[in-house]
DNA sequence: TAGATTGTTAATCGATTAACAATC
DNA sequence: TAGATTGTTAATCGATTAACAATC
């Protein structure tokens, strides 16, 4: 669900040797870690991308593909080591070195992420969340203390913290955005419907859930509209 | 965010002559739509590709395929009339033909979307909750009643419900899936971190916010991880 | 050894971008 | 009319898939 419209913005100077890797092929590294996680749970200790491709539906080519981005290696026949290659893909994804990050707009989607634990597994730690309504001030949701927004630009640069996650409505965002970068943020995580404009160092990552709605709601619509004969198309 | 995994399936019967829209492209469309209705309440009439494109950030070209996809016809020199295009996409969409839906797992996130209430503009109407937690069924979030999920197929069917949402943990979205298809279900919106084994025939869209923040959390690592001049590719 | 699976290079496919004629 | 902007067809670019040699 998910689409970054400042990808669409691509520097000149792109030099070959950088290291890289294609958006999808990232996107699908966390499916691959989930199930590697329960694979060596249940005591497997080697898998091959045959194995892998069929139980994600995939075709193993393509999970050949997203490996080798990571660096691991494999070994012909037997495939690869299970509990290498979570670590490889946590290692790539930068999980052991954690995020801290700030949240602001705390009411129902805000408080979900506030309390959603698993978080932290994924590199991710809210160490506090911000309101722009000093009503919601000086309260505490799931152990996290809501502070006036204005304190915010202030706090990230003294805690170095780097990341920051709107989920604030849209007319908000562009202030909660400006904030965010007078304090030194360097990446922000954005769930409000709309485009920050911010300068072009920062990384800005929408998470449209209207975008994947648009897209669902299209094809379901479309399921009642088409007959059936043309339906495969797509 | 959002990848779905069930897309790379794709039918070999594919039709040339069957509607038919690039992921991408559907997927802009609410961002068009979001900036049109602002464009109207300022009480402009009438918008070209070439205003689009720089107010979203967008060549005027991508923006010209996308809104041509909506079937809208604009006029050399004048470009598109402004409430035409957003009436037109949100047929398009599918917007005015409300999806009643079903939403299962009443914890944080179920909670967030529960109380959601501008999801309604976007064509979507979360009618009741369910969980598999016996503990919550009989309350109210959001003016929503939680039922015990084994109502569900059996609730889905009468009141004829095309649309799923699952918001439980990874280990229950499979058995919620089960009864969602067992009810008649056509499409869910996943966002669970699972893959889920459904019908060929079910839409699934899997809102992943863990790939999301691997995509994210990488860019963000890599920042402080390579040397400035090689920053700029990707 | 034979067979399975990796790693790598090439071909395909689809989305984006460019080019340009048509039209207001 | 001249110029801007649409609509359409072609070229480019990047991700996926295929082919095949290398290796355990």
């Amino acid at each position: 669900m998910v689409i970054d419209m400042n990808l669409s913005i691509e520097s000149p100077l792109k030099r070959p040797d950088a290291p890289s890797i294609p958006q999808p092929s990232l996107r699908r590294l966390p499916q691959y870690h989930h199930y590697l996680v329960d694979l060596e749970a249940k005591g497997i200790g080697r898998v091959s991308c045959s194995t892998i491709g069929r139980d994600l539906n995939l075709v193993p080519i393509q999970v050949r593909k997203d490996l080798q981005y990571t660096g691991i290696i494999g070994k012909p026949k037997t495939g690869y080591s299970v509990t290498e290659l979570i670590l490889t893909i946590e290692t790539f994804l930068g999980w052991n070195n954690v995020n801290e990050a700030f949240l602001v707009g705390a009411g129902n989607l805000g408080t979900a992420l506030l309390g959603h634990e698993r978080f932290s597994k994924f590199g991710l730690q809210i160490v506090a969340a911000f309101d722009s309504d000093p009503q919601k001030a000086g309260i505490w949701i799931h152990n996290k203390a809501v502070l006036p927004l204005d304190k915010l630009a202030d706090l990230a640069q003294r805690m170095s913290i780097h990341l920051g996650i709107i989920t604030a409505p849209a007319e908000n965002a562009q202030t909660i955005a400006d904030e965010m970068v007078k304090g030194g943020i360097q990446a922000i995580w954005n769930f409000a419907p709309v485009k920050l404009n911010v300068p072009a160092h920062i990384i800005v990552h929408n998470e449209d859930l209207y975008s994947s709605l648009a897209s669902l709601s299209w094809k379901l619509a479309r399921r009642f509209r088409v007959p059936i004969q043309e339906r495969e198309a797509v």
